[in-house]
DNA sequence: CCAGGAATAATGTGCATACATAATAGCGGG
DNA sequence: CCCGCTATTATGTATGCACATTATTCCTGG
């Protein structure tokens, strides 16, 4: 006899009411109690839906302010971020992985601020590449703590530290960063591209609690795109 | 007035039993009646911490089966996309635009394929230059449906197309992408850089339901990075 | 032994209610 | 007229309950 009201049917009719325009930005849109009468469910679950909406950066809501249609939406667009092994996969492609160069190196100024580790502290450097069907897809260059636990047994000749650490490293927090730079010789030589070849390049830093990790920058093959609906 | 345990404080202690190696990958975690027991709070409770956790990606849901910890944690990035004025002005400096080139042309392909328009269509096409501190900050090259309602009147040479489409169009959907590319002439002359230098590069394409209404590209100058916590 | 269906166990959702919290509005006294 | 207190109002959250939805498990009949 009921009508199934779902949250996800009430935020379909904001959206409606959004596309419509029958809500314009800078406007106060009906509060909870009045859009649960009109539309027939309980309070809660209109909360459910706006509420996601605000989280979107689709509407604003402030107690006793109510909820408006912001003049100026700060979207949001969510990446995913896999494993590259996994990713490449996703794209139909056979993944390949060779270590290129590993020592215990000074850690530069850059990778410690990024991860607030001490500069200079000797790290695990490594330098790696990634193969998609046997062609270069990623060059990762990854400074490892060296005090991360179990670190001593990993062989990461045959295997992505990516993924050692995925694997055997707690949850963890950290950064991310876009930019785009030039390839040096020695990237442009991985990546069978020409030297100041423009390559996407996506830093990370993790951290596990007050210890640092792992910081590594990938440096994409020209021309790879990183995609996502908004 | 007993303590109060909210689902923050739920979604906390989660957490410190993931990164304390409490819960670790691949394990069963105690089902949502039970932490709620432990816990000493109701279910739904504990349903929306979790819910929330397994939406970041840091946990996987199944009806039956439960809760666990999954072994290739694919995380999610966030990223906020503001006005380009508005994020000149978060960084402190003094926003300024240039209209360079206005013209109707034909809809290239590649654009057309991003917002799904018809190749070769008349489309209105941008190129301008958004300054901070009076240095270049980032080139604006954007194809613009005619048809969209209200155009008639808008005057770009003055207000940043950007900003008259979030305050004239309705909600709408698209995508975004990241890519590195290599500074054409033309862009290098505008973003005073040299020529072939990398941009960072943004693409975005918006409709409003069945209809196209742009496509951009943004290209930041060298240098520039997009960051973001995890 | 196997196919297939029923019981089951977990999450997903909706509802009514109560109370908490924050920001505004309004009022009063100086 | 302004300052500060208080009342009001809309959102935020917790709870208990019921029922929906889905995989899984298990059982049953062939």
């Amino acid at each position: 006899m009921r009508s199934p009201i779902t949250w996800q049917s009430v935020q379909a009719e904001a959206l409606r009411r959004l596309r419509a325009g029958l809500w314009t930005p800078g406007a106060r849109i009906p509060d909870e109690a009045e859009l649960a009468r009109e539309l027939g469910c309980a309070r809660s679950t209109v909360n459910r839906a706006l509420r996601e909406l605000a989280a979107a950066g689709l509407l604003e809501r402030r107690r006793k302010g109510g909820t408006r249609v912001p003049l100026t939406p700060v979207r949001k667009a969510t990446f995913e971020i896999p494993i590259i092994r996994l990713d490449i996969e996703a794209r139909g492609q056979c993944p390949g992985y060779r270590l290129i160069r590993q020592a215990t190196e000074p850690l530069p100024k850059a990778e410690a601020r990024a991860m607030r580790a001490d500069p200079g502290a000797p790290f695990l450097h490594l330098l790696a590449l990634h193969l998609a069907d046997d062609r270069p897809f990623c060059a990762e260059d990854r400074w490892i703590n060296p005090e991360t636990p179990g670190l001593d047994g990993a062989d990461f000749e045959t295997l992505s530290a990516n993924e050692w650490l995925v694997g055997n490293t707690l949850f963890s927090d950290g950064a991310i960063g876009f930019a785009a730079t030039a390839a040096t010789p020695e990237l442009a030589a991985l990546l069978d591209c020409a030297p100041d070849a423009p390559l996407l390049t996506i830093t990370r830093s993790t951290r596990a609690g007050p210890r640092p990790i792992t910081a590594v920058r990938l440096f994409y093959a020209p021309g790879h795109r990183l995609e996502t609906r908004l």
